[in-house]
DNA sequence: CCGTTATAGATACTCTTACTATCCATAAAG
DNA sequence: CTTTATGGATAGTAAGAGTATCTATAACGG
């Protein structure tokens, strides 16, 4: 297909499709003559990943392509893949480097829930923020409430790896873990929404 | 004090504060005289909130600034204001109308969790909408999978709900429940890559 | 008392991100 | 054979979040 059908069927505006390819997020199409090329399925797969991405996964475009390109990657390494998988989907927080006090609140916190962290990880010093910005917040955040964040963060990690144990190939797997983590995000995050809102009118009748 | 110790207490530059200031986020020192003004602990609390919520919370300064408006009104109806509240936490997603194939997945999520669902909220166009965008990314969003989520995000409803509980002045349930609302997504977020990478490590020793 | 430093507030400037718009030379379509 | 549609390069734009400057004045340090 040419450029004007791929646009049609992806959604996504001519001059942003060319801005992706520009941007590396797309690959190009084959080349029929200097200025002609020709687009396929993958082209349409990949612009429909893309879009999912950012418009609903929030990603920026550069970390979009971090991430396709761990997707592309071919390393033979699961493990691997998933830890780079894990760690490439940010942006996660900015600011400053937390206190060690504030770190030891979220070892704490982890070690209450029988959870490993690598010291070197950036998700101990993530954590630490966010507990951190609670408090700054002027909400500490009780413990009991926290755990109980905890406890659901844990049932999903375990519905999550469950989920992904039922694909066998690799890059399926991979891709499974990209979306799943960025997109069942804002899942998570929609449901929670949704179940306070319904909550409060059962409680409140709102 | 001064703006250079609030500057240098809230960890804020003196023109991130100035801009917060002409923005709105920040009410305005007493002036003392025409160029000197006083500030005080107000004002680095709401400097503290603001910067949580802004560099974790990862709302954008017009967001921020419309949250702090709805803190700071002082509106009689509770179950008013916690609507206000929670619908009035962005930026949930961009993108095209969910289409009504789309919605009927949504509904069909709900409805199994017996959530109820204003037929206007937006959260329900926004739940449809992630819900495409993981068919689009090429994930179709495994039933049972989501169904975890769904049971998930339940109990943490009601872990929000019994917190809430706890407080009885008006402007502290507010603040609470914006505060719960934003940082509590990124708490939960974290914590479920947390658990994620240490189930990973569980399970392939990673 | 006085030179130096620190404001308040207004206006202008900067940097990044994510696109859009133009342009040229050729291809495809009617 | 005259429009319309590319591919690819370059330039321009609009929003968001600050920074920098500037003008009078205060406040401080000696």
């Amino acid at each position: 297909m040419r450029i004007a059908e791929l646009s049609r069927s992806s959604g996504v505006s001519v001059p942003s499709i060319k801005f992706y390819l520009r941007e590396g997020l797309l690959h190009r199409g084959e080349l029929t003559s200097p200025n002609q090329a020709r687009y396929d399925e993958s082209h349409l797969n990949r612009l429909r990943l893309v879009s999912a991405l950012t418009e609903v996964g929030g990603l920026s475009v550069a970390a979009t392509r971090d991430l396709l390109k761990v997707i592309d990657s071919d390393t033979a390494n699961l493990d691997d893949l998933m830890g780079v998988a894990l760690r490439g989907v940010g942006p996660l927080t900015s600011g400053t480097e937390p206190t060690e006090e504030e770190l030891a609140e979220a070892d704490s916190l982890t070690e209450r829930h029988g959870w490993y962290v690598h010291p070197d990880s950036p998700l101990r010093g993530e954590l630490a923020r966010v507990l951190s910005a609670l408090h700054r917040a002027g909400n500490a955040p009780d413990q009991e409430w926290a755990d109980g964040y905890a406890r659901a963060a844990d049932e999903i990690a375990r519905i999550d790896h469950d989920y992904v144990e039922n694909f066998t190939e690799l890059d399926e797997i991979l891709k499974t873990v990209v979306v799943g983590t960025v997109l069942g995000e804002r899942l998570l995050a929609t449901l929670r929404r949704v179940a306070q809102a319904s909550e409060a009118h059962r409680r409140y009748g709102v």
